[in-house]
DNA sequence: CGAGGCCTTGACCCAGCTCAAATAAGGTGG
DNA sequence: CCACCTTATTTGAGCTGGGTCAAGGCCTCG
């Protein structure tokens, strides 16, 4: 299911924001370890608890982070698109990933090994700090998710989903957006099982005036959703993302 | 609430993991900015979203970090005790902090100003990759977090707090362990109410033979425990921290 | 056109929440 | 050290959001 390409890798790796610190010959170096992996749905890059020595950051399509309990339930611990990465937990001297993950839409990867990554903490501070601030950020995006699922009801974290879409384009009095993977995905990401998921869309469907269609959500009044959703959140729209 | 008192900070500063990387020098130097805050229970050492350029190193008692909404209601982000900080999320340039903090437990305090961190991060890069590494483990936490709290009932979250408590002193058959703080603020840590919290303990104590006497709690059969506790999670005792 | 995946709906259940009241546990001033 | 007040914890009763189980509906792809 995986192949590799080589192209160029060097360029693609130079826009990353991340990486923006990083000298020309570095990137250079890096770009002789990379892969780009070209994964299409339902690719299992690696298993929970598998041993990994890689560094991923995503191009495009969107990969699924989860953990798994020994019955079989799934928690979903992220879900990544463009631009994100992860499998720097290793940089903490864990051998092995405490999650697995997996393409749920057809995606372009790149692959690193994870000790390029130590490296260059070591000889780049610059990209050190870079780091650490990304971290920093997506620990607090952990610490919202934590509050969500403690304070909001199962309607108001879909809306929150559904603002975070349309941040871009937020002008204009109807907003258009697509679902970007599967209703069932998203239900298990907002922790809750997709019947609850199916049934919480139709009662914003009734109460804010949201229309679906398939995947297509289409928006006719913000202002409403954004009164029903963030009045049980501590910041509110458009919060920091 | 807060006093401040003069007495050996370096000596403290270089016993913290953390800051072990840090040469003699730089932490007379850091000592000279330091301060350290005796800070009884009660006491809010800041309030959710206000200004800050600290940060906080805890040195003894507990500390609580929370978010709350608009309706008042509390989540509780994180508890902290000896060696752990906090305010590090100013290094992601934010200036306000997203969460509170309020002294749950007497607690000695170290506090730094924060610039003295970004500038330490650049200059030593050993210290950027300390940093780095508690951080990317700090993020495993929220996730096993998530989990928990998506997979795991009421009872059982109790038991995983309970078995951390115990870590230590696992071996023998009978363990008595003390709860560090008040029972409503563990409830409110593991997302449950206080009733909830009383109900639950109650079934742990028929079903799996714990004894509960006002704060100090006995489990008379870690196995049993054990079992009930960590079959609905992803990782089981004694599990990464 | 048929099979297999999603998604939706209905019927019912239950863990955990809410409201209210009774107890316990600290903490304070005398 | 005691009486008193305040705050934490427990308990009871009843409710409900979201889960479970099962049956269709719908869409995609071979």
């Amino acid at each position: 299911m995986i192949l590799k390409i080589k192209e160029d890798l060097k360029s693609y790796l130079s826009s990353v924001p991340l990486f923006s610190s990083l000298k020309e010959t570095t990137l250079a170096g890096m770009a002789q370890y990379a892969s780009a992996l070209v994964t299409p749905k339902g690719t299992t890059l690696f298993a929970p608890d598998s041993a990994n020595d890689k560094f991923y950051i995503v191009q495009s399509g969107w990969i699924k982070l989860y953990r798994e309990t020994l019955s079989g339930e799934e928690a979903i611990v992220d879900i990544l698109t463009s631009g994100n990465f992860f499998g720097e937990i290793g940089l903490a001297g864990t051998e092995t990933m405490p999650y697995g993950a997996e393409v749920i839409e057809d995606a372009h990867i790149m692959a690193l090994p994870r000790f390029l990554l130590a490296e260059e903490v070591m000889r780049n501070s610059l990209f050190g700090l870079a780091m650490l601030q990304s971290l920093t950020r997506q620990k607090m995006h952990r610490d919202m998710e934590i509050e969500h699922r403690t304070v909001q009801t199962a309607p108001q974290r879909i809306g929150c989903f559904l603002l975070k879409l349309c941040k871009a384009n937020s002008e204009g009095k109807e907003t258009v957006l697509h679902l970007p993977y599967e209703k069932s995905v998203i239900a298990s990401r907002l922790g809750m099982k997709s019947e609850t998921f199916s049934r919480a869309l139709n009662q914003l469907r009734t109460d804010v005036g949201i229309t679906v269609k398939g995947s297509t959500v289409t928006i006719h009044d913000l202002k409403k959703l954004v009164d029903f959703t963030c009045s049980a959140c501590s910041s509110s729209f458009p919060c920091a993302d």
